[in-house]
DNA sequence: GAATAAATTGCATAAAAACGCAAATTTATT
DNA sequence: AATAAATTTGCGTTTTTATGCAATTTATTC
């Protein structure tokens, strides 16, 4: 393996988890920890990432100011930019949490018009920024982790509303298993917005096509949409482009 | 874990709760206490936050002029100290929104269990950072002013509760008005959370004492509790403190 | 002011980093 | 191709860093 390749590795191993144990790339990579030392060592010195001892970590680290910039930020803007250009005025919107969906809610046209439920605190706040929203926060219980309202309140209320498009982030997205994701409240409650929407649209960065998670949400063919940062999807995914 | 890792766990925890105990983080990091004590060194040398004994103390916490732009923060922090008091294990608890009411959020103890319904997003995030809450986000209309939820659905839903305890912010406070708001729809809600609940808290700044404002949420002897940063009200609000 | 909790200090151990060197691999040059 | 030069890698050794434990000193509390 050479040593760019390497490089590569470890700085999406950063990425993904924001930090790597010196010793856990050894293995990973099949080579003496000193390799993995020197090139922490370099990546460090072209200041990719924070070296510490045992280790490394991710740059935003120690900079706690700056911390709020999220992994792969700009596809993600690239993602959210193109499916602004689903929004039409007095148009009912349903969406989900996460990141992408915060950039996508910060994107939003200021004199657009028109009303969004969501079960993201943080994306139901992002929107209250714009003046002419109307903004829909569907209750229920707090998920610590995911940080959206779930449980069987958040589904009563879904499936009492029907809305004409509904944007959400994706987990896992495959040609085969289709949308996946790896909370199985965070899953019922994706089916449950599924359900309540006539058009689907799914968000989600290239780097995670072909990654499949534990469960599944719905199968490609009910997805409508499929916006990614790439200029045009690969074979596998072209089908339901419509 | 990573001695930078445990750095940054120590000061998000500062960051959250103003204080941290030597004790909790060594059972939290799962180090010894010599460690913690010796990262919390570290932190405090670089200025990072106070060392104490027995823990540390964040930074803002004895220097207020460096902090955050809350308006009365720490009066804020104060009425929000005394309040806490009044949570109890196992508590079902109704909060309003508001900076004072953040500021109580953050300082629940770590270790307190209960339920906590809320009608503000800002809350409910901060709430959902307490590992033993369980946190229920009344859905409705986000109010882009208040940055609370309001509205029919939040009404109809808080009638189909009922809470042991309701914490509640005030915007005017009059021993002869009572609790006055100036936005209709922020009224309708606060009277729908003290209908809502068996024991009813206020929390306000000194500063706000014999203030009206247009609209009427209830009357003093509706009130159970009225917590400010004085130490001993004034005489025309003493009577209800039982 | 005695009892208890926390902080400090010194020390032992283990893990990681740095260093130098030789072997191996890649790249460049004829 | 063949070989020389340069780079990269792995290994032993030394140095540094991190952590926990025990003993002692310093705070805190009742």
């Amino acid at each position: 393996m050479l040593k760019k390749e390497r490089h590569a590795f470890i700085m999406k191993q950063i990425n993904l988890h924001n930090k790597v144990l010196s010793s856990d790339l050894s293995v990973q990579l099949d080579v003496s920890e000193d390799t993995v030392r020197r090139d922490l060592n370099e990546l460090s010195e072209s200041d990719k990432l924070l070296k510490v001892h045992g280790g490394a970590l991710s740059k935003s680290f120690h900079f706690p100011f700056y911390q709020n910039e999220v992994y792969a930020q700009s596809s993600k803007r690239e993602v959210a930019t193109k499916a602004i250009k689903l929004l039409k005025e007095g148009m009912v919107v349903l969406t989900g949490g996460g990141t992408t969906m915060i950039e996508f809610a910060k994107l939003i046209p200021e004199d657009l018009e028109a009303t969004f439920f969501t079960i993201s605190p943080l994306v139901a706040l992002e929107l209250a920024e714009h003046a002419k929203l109307t903004v829909i926060l569907i209750g229920g219980q707090l998920s610590k982790h995911a940080q959206i309202n779930i449980g069987a309140k958040v589904i009563n209320e879904l499936s009492d509303i029907k809305v004409d498009i509904c944007f959400l982030g994706a987990n896992g997205i495959d040609a085969k298993e289709g949308i996946t994701d790896s909370d199985w409240e965070v899953v019922q409650v994706k089916k449950a917005m599924v359900k309540s929407s006539a058009k689907v649209v799914i968000l989600s960065i290239a780097e995670k096509l072909n990654s499949v998670q534990k469960m599944k949400v719905c199968s490609l063919r009910d997805i409508d949409y499929l916006i990614t940062d790439l200029d045009n999807l690969p074979e596998s995914f072209a089908l339901m482009q419509k």
